[in-house]
RNA sequence: GCCCCCGUAGCCCAACUGGCAGAGGCAGCCCCCUUAAAAGGGGUGGAGUGCCGGUUCGAAUCCGGUCGGGGGCACCA
């Protein structure tokens, strides 16, 4: 690297690596950034004033890390550096989310036990993140794998199993509540006989009726190619799986699920009391999905199909009722024959009715998501009876069709094809009715009329806008017994289970009639066992009707287990499922904040410093949590949604002090990078492609740019060990810092780098001998203009950091050291402007900063600062230059002094020579003085 | 199809609540150091803010339209 002409103490890449391993070894053996906590093992003194900051839980991935992935770490590291630097007890820490798939199915196909595999990535991950300097506090590293970590896991599942969800009060309660009610007798149960009356079987499936873990026979997400079901969050909008990209069928199944439905309206409204992004916010609200409509009940002889409408004012204007094919009314409103006169269209070609539903629904369950969603075109059968519209008295005919979606609402709606184009194009194909209830605006081609205007047809609501008329008949509605108005949403309760081996064992076990029976908290925890083999029963990723077989339920010692559970021992059967990746990452800040404890999840006191609301410093309405948590927007629903429902269940039961985990949210950009193809499309590596005219070359031929993702694959990746062999760590952090906002995505580009080097080489020379390797410095006191650079510096740094503009708070310094260099250009500089500069550089390069710092003879340590205050006499100028601008254009310039009023400055701006001679005497119509800043002269 | 974000020098990016378009870096050009070279030093030119229109004394910034790029949602009644 450094041939013998480089002096041979510049700041080269070999000497910034041996600063920076000779620091990061000090900072661990020092223990500097250990935050200590209120009380327990980490217990130390704590400052009232506290930062707790928080990279979204990586995944230890075997592939290793790319540039793009510390963007994030280098970010929180800087602004947590800046806090402790000034004074603030700060939390900072990086653990692992390591249970999931990757390492099982390594595991699968070379028999490795995926704990080996996750320890291996886990410390590929920490040597690579080490290099890079991060301030975490050693201590408080977890990964979700750690049977410490999730005994705890498991603790709080039982705490939201044990708990069900009372819409009275809005919020969860211990489930020995609920059965104390019953028992008194203040709660009805479903067929009215006393709880008393009901066997203990009874009891147990009602109360477990209400639980908020609870098992269902529902239509789940089964992905045979991946062997288990999945979230309806893992699913693509094409009906695949997230991971793997198989196809994903709806299929009844018996379940776990957790009611985090229960929770819709709070994870909607205390979104309200975060700062956050209003892009997350808003995915959030979308997918929750909350709809404000009516339920209304459509008579069919003795029985009713009830629908869900947003749109109750346009009720005259149901001309028919669809049903869901999953419907059950399909089968049960079937009459024997077609009504005489049938419509042909309207029978899919079956002989009577039940058998035209059977087939329909047959060829709509064959469909996957992709399929139904590939084509738009409409298709039903009619189940072969009218139904009466109550507002009218109507006879409507009742289909069934797939553009109803069993999973919201009722499963059936009233269509409307006046005011609904989905109902329109159904209407056209079949031969039905279309009328017309709210009046479309003048001059309206389209079909269906959506937007606002006066009822019509539609009898007591004629002239009534729409948000009236809505009003109105729900309370029609609701007087004549027709139905009600109601709030839906599209948020489905969360599935819980996975068919996998690598992820926590439930604490739940099955007794001897099949009921289950959630393990004390005594038995926890309750380890993953020992299994020959680690797949789930996988299959043709194709093949809908194959059923889940978890490696779990094969461990035979493991599944068969004789417990005493307060009726003496017997033998009881363990549940083979896994929790899903989310749930370890659900509450990993709670153990951050109280890594060691043993004797709770977070001890309250510690919990209450770190992450209690704060509403003295934000607000009344201030909710708690992370004070920073930085991380990828792909997170916005998965992630956050459940991280949101868990806090909110143990903050229901007592067991955290705030209702929210993350006060703040912030969401970084992504590094991309440019990929070359050849002529085949094949991809060749990126770094020895060279560009001409705009025109990109491999070997003499023309090659394809592409921008996108880094990856092994595309042959682009540029990894940070390699930046920090050819760099040294402090200008990869730099130079990633000050690429842009960390907001924004940007290209990576490795010949910039070197810029951000020559900085940290021209500020080393300030204070090194490069040649003879002397530290260099004076006493002197720096001139005003120094002075003032200075402070002027230190102002605007501290505002940059702190609103985490750190690619400004580089720029300000290198303009800085350019100044210094300038002034003082090979003498020593004053120690007094050296020392400032250090402080302020730390935060981004911290491992140089100490370096220095310790060079100009200090012995501890600068990460707990001090960091340098500006003085208010060096930002005031004694004279500010205004440029007078006439009519707009900047014309002239004039220097008043600083204190000088409107009238002053705007006499000196009429009396400079080219105004002068520009206003030839007139009076201007308008002088405008913008104090500090210009005259604009208006003639 | 609907909704959101972003377009400033060859490239990455600055510009506080509307107020002199340039802080910083890369590349370019010139000079210096060097036997030579450069991942050394010093200096320097370069855009009127995608496009059209509006509001204003004044617009990169606010408003409307349009083009380009990125993202989210998508038979949710």
């Amino acid at each position: 690297m450094s041939d013998e002409s480089t002096p041979a103490h510049r700041y080269t890449a070999a000497v910034a690596n041996s600063i920076e391993s000779r620091w990061q070894r000090y900072w661990e053996e020092h223990g500097t950034f250990h935050a200590p906590n209120p009380t327990g093992p980490l217990a130390g003194d704590v400052p009232p004033d506290k930062l707790f900051v928080q990279d979204m839980f990586p995944y230890p991935s075997g592939a290793g890390l790319h540039v793009g992935h510390p963007l994030g770490f280098i970010g929180t590291d800087t602004f947590a550096r800046y806090h402790r630097m000034n004074g603030r007890n700060v939390l900072h820490t990086m653990g692992f989310d390591a249970f999931g798939l990757p390492a099982e199915q390594y595991a699968v196909q070379t028999g490795q036990h995926p704990r080996i595999t996750t320890e291996q990535n886990i410390a590929r991950y920490l040597s690579q993140i080490r290099r890079l300097g991060l301030g975490h506090d050693e201590r408080r590293r977890i990964a979700t794998t750690d049977l410490s970590y999730y005994r705890w896991t498991q603790w709080i599942f039982l705490q939201i199993y044990n708990a069900w969800f009372d819409e009275r009060v809005s919020k969860a309660r211990p489930i020995a509540e609920l059965e104390a009610e019953y028992e008194r007798g203040d709660r009805a149960t479903p067929d009215g006989r006393a709880w008393s009356e009901l066997s203990r079987i009874e009891q147990r499936k009602l109360v477990d009726s209400h639980r908020l873990v609870y098992q269902s026979e529902a239509p789940v997400n089964w992905c045979p190619g991946l062997g288990t079901v999945v979230a309806n969050e893992e699913v693509t909008p094409d009906g695949r799986s997230d991971r793997g990209n198989f196809p994903v069928f709806r299929k009844n199944l018996r379940q776990w699920m957790m009611r985090i439905t229960a929770y819709s309206d709070r994870l909607i409204d205390d979104l309200d009391m975060l700062d956050w992004p209003e892009k997350v916010k808003t995915m959030q609200r979308n997918w929750i999905g909350r709809s404000a409509g009516a339920h209304i009940r459509f008579p069919v002889g003795d029985a009713a199909v009830e629908v869900f409408t947003t749109r109750p004012d346009t009720v005259f204007g149901a001309t028919y009722l669809v049903l869901a094919p999953e419907h059950p009314l399909g089968d049960a409103l079937t009459p024997a024959a077609w009504p005489a006169g049938v419509d042909e269209r309207w029978t899919g070609g079956g002989a009577t009715p039940a058998e035209a539903v059977a087939a329909y629904r047959r060829a709509a369950a064959q469909k996957s998501e992709l399929d139904r969603q590939e084509s738009r075109d409409k298709t039903g059968v009619f189940v072969g009876v009218h139904a009466v519209n109550p507002v009218n008295g109507a006879e409507i005919p009742v289909f069934v069709a797939d553009y109803v979606l069993m999973g919201y609402g009722t499963g059936a709606i009233m269509a409307v094809p006046g005011q609904d184009q989905r109902d329109w194009d159904f209407a056209t194909v079949f031969g039905l009715p279309i009328v017309r209830t709210v009046q479309p605006t003048a001059g309206f081609s389209g079909e269906a009329f959506t937007g606002d205007g006066p009822a019509i047809n539609s009898a007591f609501l004629d002239g009534m806008d729409v948000a009236e008329a809505k009003k109105t008949i729900i309370a029609w509605l609701e007087q004549n017994g027709h139905g009600e108005g109601r709030l839906q949403y599209k948020l489905r309760d969360w599935l819980f289970a996975r068919q996998r081996y690598w992820g926590e064992p439930f604490p739940i076990v099955y007794d001897s009639d099949g009921l289950p029976v959630a393990l004390p908290e005594s038995m926890l925890p309750v380890a993953l066992p020992e299994v020959e083999d680690y797949s789930p029963r996988t299959f043709d990723p194709d093949d809908a009707d194959s059923e889940p077989s978890p490696p779990l339920s094969r461990a035979a010692d493991w599944i068969e287990v004789e417990l005493d559970l307060g009726e003496g021992r017997k033998t009881y059967r363990r549940d083979a499922n896994v929790m899903p990746q989310w749930a370890g990452s659900s509450w990993y800040q709670l153990r951050y904040v109280d890594p060691t404890n043993e004797e709770r999840f977070s001890e309250p006191e510690n919990e209450r410093y770190w992450l209690g609301p704060r509403p003295q410093e934000h607000g009344e309405s201030d909710p708690g949590g992370v004070d920073l948590y930085i991380g990828g927007i792909e997170h916005a629903v998965l992630h956050l949604l459940y991280s949101r429902f868990w806090q909110k269940v143990l903050y229901d039961l007592g067991h955290v002090s705030g209702p929210e985990p993350y006060r703040r949210l912030f969401n970084q950009g992504y590094i991309q990078a440019y990929a070359y193809t050849d002529s085949r499309g094949v991809y060749v590596p990126a770094e020895e492609v060279t560009e001409r005219d705009g025109r990109f070359f491999h070997n003499g031929q023309e090659v394809r740019q592409e921008y996108g993702k880094m990856g092994k694959s595309l042959k682009n990746v540029v990894t940070p060990d390699e930046m920090c062999d050819r760099y040294g760590a402090d200008t990869f952090r730099f130079y990633e810092m000050s690429m842009g906002p960390m907001e924004v995505s940007r290209p990576w580009a490795t010949k910039d780098v070197i810029g951000a080097q020559r900085f940290l080489q021209r500020m080393w020379r300030n204070v090194v001998d490069e040649t003879t390797g002397e530290v260099r410095f004076t006493d002197e006191v720096p001139d005003d203009d120094t002075l003032r650079a200075l402070h002027r510096t230190i102002d605007g740094i501290h505002a940059d950091y702190a609103a985490m503009r750190f690619n400004t708070a580089g720029a300000k310094l290198i303009e800085l050291n350019n100044h210094v260099t300038k002034v003082y250009g090979g003498r020593p500089c004053p120690r007094s402007v050296l020392e400032p500069m250090i402080l302020m550089l730390a935060p981004l390069c911290p491992h140089i900063a100490e370096e220095m710092w310790a060079a100009l003879g200090h012995t501890e340590s600068l990460a707990h600062g001090p960091f340098p205050r500006a003085d208010e006499r060096y930002l005031v100028e004694e004279t500010v230059e205004y440029p007078v601008q006439v009519n707009g254009k900047v014309r002239a310039r004039v220097t008043v002094a600083a204190d000088a009023g409107q009238d002053e400055v705007r006499a000196a701006a009429l009396a400079e020579e080219k105004i002068a001679a520009l206003t030839e005497g007139m009076e201007p119509r308008k002088v405008i003085v913008v104090p500090g800043r210009l005259v604009n002269v208006v003639l």
